[in-house]
DNA sequence: TGGTTAATTAACTACTACGTTAATCACATG
DNA sequence: CATGTGATTAACGTAGTAGTTAATTAACCA
């Protein structure tokens, strides 16, 4: 039983569930319509979508013989807050990146270590 | 061979994984700095890390007869531009949370439909 | 040279993921 | 009721993941 941020990035790490999400947020579709444009059996997109609705990111409901398929992006938030983490980290390490080509543009001062690595650890 | 997204995606879809890489994120540190605080063995440390580098998470160098892991987050930057695809959508779910909880404030004007759900299909 | 330490690789086990086809369930309809 | 359709479940093959312990590589040190 993995936890929720686990279950919604495996979620997410398979191109056919990623276009089905992409699918479904221009609107709800049935099994069939979102089988539909793949080259694939409908029992391995119905998986997929199994896979979708248990990490809370599809949900289904009948209508007659058909099921209704739903979007619920709320996962999808918590996995952007999780990233979100690091977005000032790439930041710096742009700003990082913009220091050593100003560095290189300046007279070489004492820096003859042959280093390769324009970022600190800090 | 998965594509670069997916991947990164996998990558993260672990709890050890993140935990490395939040590690990470205060600072460099060898592979045995990174294995103290969990209750795994070194080589299965050493796999992760591979799957980090593998999805261009980390990067590995030489420190004598250590191994010095850096963070690298490009790819977390494009996981979040795909994530942010989906932001305004669940801004707008929100808003029809809204909606519907000022509606049920509302007089029932003329939706004795039974309808269960706030959101159109739109 | 020989021994210790850091890390990886090898070999193995157990489990899970992704796809298939065939069978089944559930609803719809002549 | 019989049959067709939408979708899921069953059973299976293949491949990958996640962990273990044991063996190996590579650097350091006495």
């Amino acid at each position: 039983m993995p936890d929720q941020l686990s279950t919604t990035f495996a979620a997410l790490a398979d191109p056919t569930r990623r276009a089905i999400l992409a699918r479904l947020s221009t609107g709800d579709a049935t099994v069939g319509e979102l089988a539909e444009p793949f080259d694939m059996s409908l029992p391995a997109i119905s998986k997929h979508l199994t896979v979708l609705e248990k990490a809370g990111l599809v949900t289904k409901s009948r209508d007659g013989q058909r099921r209704h398929c739903r979007i619920s992006v709320a996962p999808l938030k918590d996995a952007t807050s999780w990233l979100e983490l690091y977005r000032q980290h790439w930041e710096q390490q742009f700003d990082n990146l913009g220091d050593y080509l100003a560095t290189i543009h300046e007279p070489p001062a004492d820096n003859g270590t042959g280093a390769h690595t324009p970022q600190e650890s800090s």
